[in-house]
RNA sequence: GCAGGCGUGGCGGAAUUGGUAUACGCGCUAGCCUUAGGAGCUAGUGGAGCAAUCCAUGAGAGUUCGAGUCUCUCCGCCUGCACCA
C-alpha cells in the first residue's frame, strides 16, 4: 500500500496544470459563461494568513465545479496596492512604496500558488500599474465634466497620524480605521465626488439584488439612511429695545429638517450647531456674543469622539436679544446653540419638540424649557407608583435610565419620589422597576380609577388597552399586593406619586384645526401646509482626495485664467512621479506639491502658466471598478470593449468579506451605475449575487493578528498535511458566512478522510453495467447517487460543509467493502475534484484516464435510484416514536396502519386506551392518538 | 437606543413542506496492532436509570395528532449603525 504522499502530488498537478494553461480563459459563444470573483486582496506586508484564502478556496471550488458542468469560467485575480497600509510599510522599512508592493505581491502570489486555484494569470490586473489606473483617472475625468466630481472646502475628517483627510465611510466610531487616532474636523480643500446623486438609484436598485445576502443590503440602506420629513422655515426676530414689544424682523430664517412635521405645535426652542453659518450672519444681533462664541470655539477643540459621548451631558448657550417665530402659532421661541446638533445631517439646525424627543427633553430639563405635549397615543392610563421606601438603590436606577424624578416629603413626613414620565420613556421604566424588584423592595402599579392586582390575576375595571403593557405589568407579579381601594393602598403605605402612562396609536393634540388628526395625517398635512416635503440622507458626497502620495494623481490641472481644467484623455495616464521624499507633509498638501517640475505645468485650454493639482485618489478608487477590467485586462484604447463585457458581465458571483458591504460594495456601485449612464457597459448592477465569507478567528477565538501571536501560516499546514487537507478543512469547518475557530485537529480530521479516499484505489475495481452488477447489493450504487445529489446541490447553495460529510459517508461506506465498481470511483472522485483537486487528479489518472478530470462532465445522478425502495416506518402514539418497521416505500395508508396496529411493541401501548385516531403521513410516519 | 442575525452534546456543527433531534468531524473512553509511538485499526460516546422507560434543542407560554423548525413574551450572545432631528 503505497503512502498518501501529498507533497509529490500536489506539486506534480501544479506543474502540470501551468503547462498545459488548464484555466485559460476566451469568450465561448457557444457555451454558457460563469464570472465567479473574489475580492482581491491588498497585498499587506505580512503575507497570508489561514483565514485569508477561506473565500479563494470556495470560489476555486465552485469554479471547477462550473467549468465541469458546462460553463465557461471567468475565475480572475489581482492586486489591489495603492492606498495607506503599503505606504505605512514603506516608510517603516524604508524602502519605497513600490518596491514594497512588488515584493509583497511575490509574497502572496507564492504563497496562493501552492493552494491549487483556477486563477488565470494572464488576466492578473494591479491598480498601480500605470496602465491600470489610466482608466481610473479617465473615469474620473468623466465624472468631473459631468459636474459629478468637485472641489469642495467643507470640514472634513483629518487624521493627524496618518496626516491625511478621510471619508466617513473610513472612520471607526469617530476613530481613524487604520491607526485607531481620534480624527479631527478640519475645513479642508478637497475633491468630493457626488455619490448623493445616486443615492435613491443605490437605495431602490437594492431590490434588483434577490441573491444578496439581506444583511449586506440592510447596511446598505441604513448607510444612504433616507429619511423622509420636511425642511420647514423659521423667521428670526430681533429686538431693537429692551422692551419686547418693539421688535423687528431681521430678514433672516433658520431652517429646520424634521421628520415629524406632526409635532410642531410642540417646538418650545431652536438649537442650532456651533459650526451653522447662521450664527456669524447673527452676531451683531446677539448680545451675548462673547458668550456665545467661547461656547463655539470650545466646541471646535472638540473631537468627534468627544461630542458623540452620548453619556455626556448636553450644553448649549441661549442666544440672547433674537427669538424664532413658529409658524404654526406665531410663538415666539428662544435659539440656542448646542453641539448635540449636528452640521453633517439635515440643516444643521433643529426644532426642538422636549414632549416627543429624548435629546430635546434632556437639554430642556437642564434649562428648564416648556415642555408641550402634542401628540397622545389614544388611550391614557393615570397611574401611580407607590414605594416602600426610597432606596438608595431605586434611585440610582432612575439616575442610570435617565428617568427625572424628584424626592419629596410626604404627609407623614417622610421621603417619596415623583416621577414624570414621558411617552418614550414607558418601556424603560419597567424594564428597570423589574430589574430593580429582584432586589427585596416591591411596586405597585395601580390605576388612578381602576384597581389592577396581579398576584391573583384580578383586575377591576381594568381598562388598558395595551395587551402587551398588561403582560409586561404581570411580570412583576410576585411583588404585587391586592388593595380594596386606593385609599386602602394610600393609608398602607405611606407615600405615592402619580405618572401618566400612554398607550396606542398618536392623536394629535394642542395643535389649533390639527388637533384630534392621527399622528400620520398630521404628519403629511402640516408638512405641506408649514413647509416642503423633502427626502434626506444619511450618505455623504465622497470625499476623495488624500494628501498622501501612494494613490492615483487627481487629473486636474489649476489654471489661474480657466479654472479647474481636465488632464487632456491623450496625456492619461498621469503617472505619479519618482519622488525621493515620500513622507506625508502633515500641512494638508500632497508630498507631490514639492516636486515643482512636475506641479508646474501649462494649461491645456489658455496655454498659460497652471499647476497640477497635488492630492491623490483614495484607496477605494482603484477597486471601485477592477472586475471590468479582468474581462479585456489589456485593452488600450477602453476601459472595457463592450462587446466582451456584454459577454461577461455582469459578476455572477461575487465572494468576500463584510467588512466592504458599505464602502468598496457602495462605492462599485455607484462607479459602476456612472459607467453605465455614460454607456461603457451595459448593466446598471455589476455584482448579481453576494456572498459574505464568515471570518476564521485564532484557536483561543481572538482574531489572528502579529499582536496575540496566534497566526497560522497557511504554508505550514501545506507543508504538513497538504493543500487539499486545508481546503477540505477549511470548508467543512462550519456554515461558509459564520466566523469560526480554527483547529488545528480538525485539519488532522480532513487529511485522514483524504486518506481514506485514497485507499480506495487499492480496492478491487471492476466494470459494471446495468442490472448485473453484483455490488448493487451492497447498496453503494445507491449511496453514490444520493452523494452526487447532495454535493451538486450543495455547492450550488455554497453549503460545502455538508457536501464534505456527504462524501465522508460515502467513503466511510465505500472503504468497508472489498471492491467497488470503477465507474462509482470514478464519478466520486468528480464531485470530490473541486474540493481536493490535486489528489483526485492523481487518482484519475492512475485509474488510466489521459484528460484532465477537469475536462469532464460533472456527474447527473440517477433519480430512480435515489430513491428509496423500502423506508423505516415511525409509528408514534400521541407523537411519541414507540416503533419504527422496514416497509416498502410506497405502503399504502391502509396497510400501513393495519401493520402499525399489528406491531407487538405498540400493542402493548395500546392496552386499555382507545384509539381516537390514526394520522398517515406517506413515506414517513404513522401517529397513533389515544 | 435602532436595525439585522443567532442560541442544539465536552467542542465545530447536521436536521426538505412541522414528521425517528444530535448526521459528519474533533475530542474523550475501552480494547487491538506495534519494540515503541500516533496523524493506525475496532467498538463505544446527550443526560438519568439494572431495566422497562423517562428527560433533553437559552427560558416560559401558545398553535398542532406531532414543534429545534410556526406564533407571542422574556433572557443571552454576535454584527452593523448611532446625539441621524
Amino acid at each position: 500500500m503505497e503512502k498518501y504522499d501529498h507533497k509529490k502530488i500536489e506539486e506534480k498537478w501544479i506543474k502540470s496544470w501551468k503547462k498545459t494553461k488548464l484555466y485559460r480563459t476566451s469568450e465561448d459563444k457557444a457555451k454558457p459563461k460563469y464570472y465567479i470573483l473574489d475580492m482581491f486582496p491588498y497585498p499587506s506586508g505580512s503575507g497570508l494568513h489561514v483565514g485569508h484564502p477561506k473565500g479563494y478556496i470556495a470560489t476555486d471550488i465552485f469554479a471547477r465545479a462550473k467549468m465541469m458542468q458546462g460553463y465557461n469560467v471567468l475565475h480572475p485575480m489581482g492586486w489591489d496596492a495603492f492606498g495607506l497600509p503599503a505606504e505605512n510599510y514603506a516608510i517603516a522599512n524604508k524602502i519605497h512604496p513600490r518596491a514594497a508592493t512588488e515584493k509583497n505581491i511575490a509574497t502572496f502570489k507564492n504563497q496562493l500558488g501552492k493552494l491549487g486555484f483556477t486563477y488565470d494569470w494572464e488576466r492578473e490586473i494591479n491598480t498601480t500599474d500605470p496602465e491600470y489606473y489610466k482608466w481610473t483617472q479617465w473615469t474620473f475625468i468623466k465624472m468631473f465634466e459631468r459636474g459629478l466630481a468637485y472641489e469642495s472646502n467643507e470640514p472634513v475628517n483629518w487624521c493627524p497620524s496618518c496626516k491625511t483627510v478621510l471619508s466617513n465611510e473610513d472612520l471607526e466610531g469617530g476613530l481613524c480605521e487604520r491607526c485607531g487616532t481620534a480624527v479631527e474636523r478640519k475645513p479642508m480643500r478637497q475633491w468630493v465626488l457626488k455619490i448623493t446623486d445616486y443615492a435613491d438609484r443605490l437605495l431602490n436598485d437594492l431590490e434588483k439584488l434577490p441573491d444578496w445576502e439581506e444583511s449586506i443590503k440592510e447596511m446598505q440602506r441604513n448607510w444612504i439612511g433616507r429619511s423622509e420629513g420636511a425642511i420647514v422655515k423659521f423667521s428670526i426676530f430681533n429686538f431693537q429695545f429692551s422692551n419686547k414689544s418693539k421688535k423687528s424682523n431681521c430678514q433672516k430664517f433658520i431652517e429646520v429638517f424634521t421628520t415629524r412635521p406632526d409635532t410642531l405645535f410642540g417646538a418650545t426652542f431652536m438649537v442650532i450647531s456651533p459650526e451653522h453659518k447662521l450664527i456669524q450672519d447673527l452676531k451683531s444681533e446677539i448680545k451675548n456674543w462673547a458668550e456665545v462664541e467661547g461656547y463655539i470655539n470650545a466646541a471646535k477643540n472638540k473631537s468627534d469622539l468627544e461630542r458623540t459621548d452620548l453619556n455626556k451631558e448636553k450644553t448649549g448657550i441661549k442666544l440672547e436679544g433674537i427669538m424664532a417665530i413658529n409658524p404654526v402659532n406665531n410663538e415666539e421661541i428662544p435659539i440656542f446653540v448646542a453641539d448635540y446638533v449636528l452640521t453633517g445631517y439635515g440643516t444643521g439646525a433643529i426644532m426642538a419638540v422636549p414632549a416627543h424627543d429624548q435629546r430635546d427633553f434632556e437639554f430642556a430639563i437642564k434649562y428648564n424649557l416648556p415642555i408641550k405635549q402634542v401628540v397622545r397615543p389614544e388611550d391614557i392610563l393615570k397611574s401611580i407608583i407607590v414605594t416602600e421606601t426610597v432606596e438608595k438603590g431605586l434611585k440610582d436606577e432612575l439616575v442610570k435610565s435617565k428617568i427625572e424624578f424628584t424626592i419629596g416629603l410626604s404627609r407623614n413626613g417622610r421621603e417619596h419620589i415623583r416621577i414624570v414620565l414621558k411617552e418614550y420613556q414607558i418601556n424603560k421604566f419597567i424594564k428597570m422597576v423589574q430589574s430593580y424588584l429582584k432586589g427585596d423592595g416591591w411596586v405597585d402599579i395601580i390605576g388612578a380609577r381602576n384597581i389592577l392586582v396581579f398576584k391573583d390575576k384580578v383586575f377591576e375595571n381594568f381598562q388598558f388597552n395595551d395587551l402587551k403593557l398588561f403582560e409586561r405589568l404581570k411580570r412583576t407579579e410576585p411583588l404585587v399586593r391586592k388593595y380594596n381601594s386606593i385609599w386602602e393602598m394610600l393609608w398602607h403605605n405611606s407615600f405615592y406619586e402619580e405618572f401618566v402612562c400612554y398607550i396606542g396609536e398618536g392623536v394629535v393634540i394642542n395643535s389649533g384645526d390639527f388637533t384630534g388628526m392621527k399622528s400620520n395625517q398630521a404628519r403629511s398635512k402640516m408638512a405641506k401646509e408649514f413647509g416642503k416635503l423633502t427626502v434626506h440622507y444619511k450618505l455623504r458626497d465622497w470625499v476623495f482626495s488624500r494628501q498622501r502620495y501612494w494613490g492615483e494623481p487627481i487629473p486636474i490641472i489649476h489654471c489661474e485664467k480657466c479654472g479647474n481644467v481636465a488632464v487632456p484623455e491623450k496625456e492619461l495616464p498621469l503617472k505619479l512621479p519618482e519622488v525621493k521624499n515620500y513622507q506625508p507633509t502633515g500641512t494638508g498638501e500632497s508630498p507631490l506639491a514639492n516636486i515643482k517640475e512636475w506641479v508646474n505645468t501649462k494649461c491645456p485650454k489658455c496655454g498659460g502658466k497652471a499647476l497640477r493639482e497635488t492630492n491623490t485618489m483614495p484607496q477605494w478608487a482603484g477597486s471601485s471598478w477592477y472586475y471590468l477590467r479582468y474581462i479585456d485586462p489589456k485593452n488600450k484604447k477602453a476601459l472595457v470593449d463592450k462587446v466582451k463585457e456584454k459577454y461577461w458581465s455582469p459578476v455572477d458571483f461575487y465572494v468576500g468579506g463584510a467588512e466592504h458591504a458599505t464602502r468598496h460594495l457602495i462605492y462599485a456601485r455607484f462607479w459602476h451605475k456612472f459607467l453605465y449612464d455614460i454607456g461603457a457597459v451595459n448593466y446598471d448592477e455589476p455584482f448579481t449575487r453576494l456572498q459574505q465569507v464568515g471570518l476564521i478567528m485564532a484557536e483561543d477565538g481572538r482574531k489572528m493578528s502579529k499582536r496575540w501571536g496566534n497566526v497560522i501560516n497557511p504554508d505550514e499546514i501545506v507543508e504538513k498535511f497538504g493543500a487539499d487537507s486545508l481546503r477540505v478543512y477549511e470548508m467543512f469547518m462550519g456554515p461558509f458566512n459564520q466566523p469560526c475557530a480554527w483547529s488545528t485537529n480538525g485539519v488532522i480530521g480532513a487529511r485522514r478522510f483524504l486518506e481514506n479516499v485514497y485507499k480506495l484505489k487499492d480496492k478491487k475495481l471492476y466494470d459494471c453495467q446495468g442490472g448485473d452488477c453484483k455490488i448493487k447489493e451492497s447498496g453503494l450504487p445507491k449511496l453514490l447517487h444520493k452523494t452526487i445529489k447532495k454535493v451538486t446541490q450543495d455547492i450550488e447553495d455554497f453549503h460545502y460543509n455538508t457536501a464534505i460529510s456527504a462524501m465522508m459517508i460515502f467513503v466511510n461506506f465505500a472503504g468497508k467493502l472489498d471492491a467497488m465498481p470503477r465507474g462509482a470511483l470514478e464519478n466520486f472522485l468528480k464531485i470530490l475534484a473541486p474540493f481536493a483537486p490535486h489528489l483526485c487528479e492523481e487518482l484519475w489518472s492512475e485509474l488510466g484516464n489521459k484528460e484532465s478530470i477537469f475536462k469532464q462532465p460533472w456527474p447527473k445522478y440517477n433519480p430512480e435510484l435515489v430513491k428509496d425502495e423500502t423506508i423505516n416506518l415511525v409509528i408514534q402514539i400521541n407523537g411519541k416514536v414507540r416503533d419504527t418497521l422496514k416497509v416498502l416505500a410506497e405502503i399504502s395508508e391502509e396497510e400501513a396502519k393495519k401493520i402499525a396496529l399489528e406491531s407487538e411493541k405498540i400493542k402493548k401501548w395500546l392496552e386499555y386506551k382507545e384509539i381516537i385516531k390514526v394520522i398517515f403521513v406517506k413515506g414517513k410516519l404513522v401517529n397513533i392518538v389515544i
